[in-house]
DNA sequence: CGCTGAATTGAAAATCTTCAAGTCTAGTGG
DNA sequence: CCACTAGACTTGAAGATTTTCAATTCAGCG
């Protein structure tokens, strides 16, 4: 198995958050770590805000529930990125551990500017969402998708995809079966490798792009 | 014609930006309002940002080009609504005015607080906007989209859609004859109703957001 | 070794886009 | 006042893409 990253505590499992003292304190008071097995919730939609999440390893996702049953993905972080503040001063939305996570998290965000540059960030993340599910076809999505995941994880080689060609699908609008159909694709097209389901190589970058518009 | 806010103003026009002054300042220093005719940019792409901007009467549209030559719409403001900060140091997108508008501007925003609360609602429109088009069909979109633009414009009976179909489409990413088409048998089915082409009335608010799933 | 959930694949049906005519409407000029 | 025009909008039909439903295949785990 080939994952490089998401997996790196996989043994670490099933433990409710446990919360432990940790040193290094990047930006303000209340600093901590809680480890999440994968599937956990963080918080959910109406719980109070205000408290910010740092992620130290794994990957969080954010989604909301349409009505029908359906589910919307809002947007997916991994290590190193920030998320839980929102618009209001209520959750809008649940978060959970894709995978085993460590998130520090800061009860306190320290000055405004801290809490605006995080907001701003916030607001970039969201309009790149846009930017991509905005395209018209799946092709153009999902490259998008796949240039967007490795850029986050530092233009490797190859990347993980910690989460379920579901969660994709419903990030991107699509169904499964045509995230499925469109990664078969591009891996048929030579512009991909799946070293595994999870962790996909990027062999042409350039026409990956191209395919962005 | 029946055109309710939008087309107030729309004897001024082709006028480049003009400048006066403006008493009410609500927030900070440089206020004045500048009036833009319809069609008119009001800032590019690479401008260095630090201005904003609050709609006094009209419509903006924000939106950028992708390479094929194709126009992703950003996000529309109307009366009352600002934009003009973004993530970065520099502006990301085209802004242009949809219909003669005003704008007021402020070169400094206030306090932290103030640009702070801006960005956060920035996002929560970002979130909504993603919210929309991350449904998967075209009815689902554009009653979600009548819906927000209602619900911006105080859930009037009716109301303008300063934008063109062409922007609908854009916005949503769909093509401009499907958002006609979708239209159209939303008009069939009695749930809205066209006052004229841009003056839409929603007859059956509970069937229109049914379909928003 | 056989589960079980995730992922893939196939085929038919539904939806959307594309291309091609129209139609409507506001603005112009006779 | 009325035609005329240009641009926006609508509508139709064919083709392409996507979804849906169903059946396999695959991978990790007891």
């Amino acid at each position: 198995m080939n994952a490089p990253v998401a997996n790196a505590q996989a043994k670490m499992l099933n433990a409710t958050p446990i919360a432990f003292p940790c040193s290094s304190a990047p930006v303000t008071r209340v600093t901590q770590v809680q480890t999440y097995a994968g599937g956990k919730e963080i918080y959910t939609p109406g719980e109070k805000s205000g408290t910010f999440y740092e992620v130290e390893f794994g990957a969080v996702r954010l989604h909301r529930l349409l009505s029908d049953g359906r589910r919307q993905v809002i947007g997916f972080y991994l290590a190193g990125e920030t998320f839980g503040f929102e618009a209001d001063r209520t959750h809008a939305f649940f978060a959970e551990a894709i995978v085993p996570t460590g998130l520090r998290s800061f009860s306190q965000p320290g000055s405004g500017d801290d809490i605006l540059k995080l907001a701003l960030r916030g607001m970039l993340r969201a309009q790149e969402h846009l930017a991509v599910i905005g395209r018209q076809t799946a092709v153009e999505r999902i490259a998008g998708f796949l240039l967007d995941m490795a850029n986050r994880q530092g233009n490797l080689d190859h990347f993980d995809l910690p989460m379920s060609r579901l969660d994709i699908a419903d990030y991107l609008g699509l169904t499964i079966e045509t995230v499925s159909r469109v990664f078969a694709k591009l891996r048929a097209s030579n512009l991909i490798k799946l070293q595994s389901v999870r962790c996909v190589q990027i062999q042409d970058f350039k026409a990956l792009a191209s395919l962005c518009a």
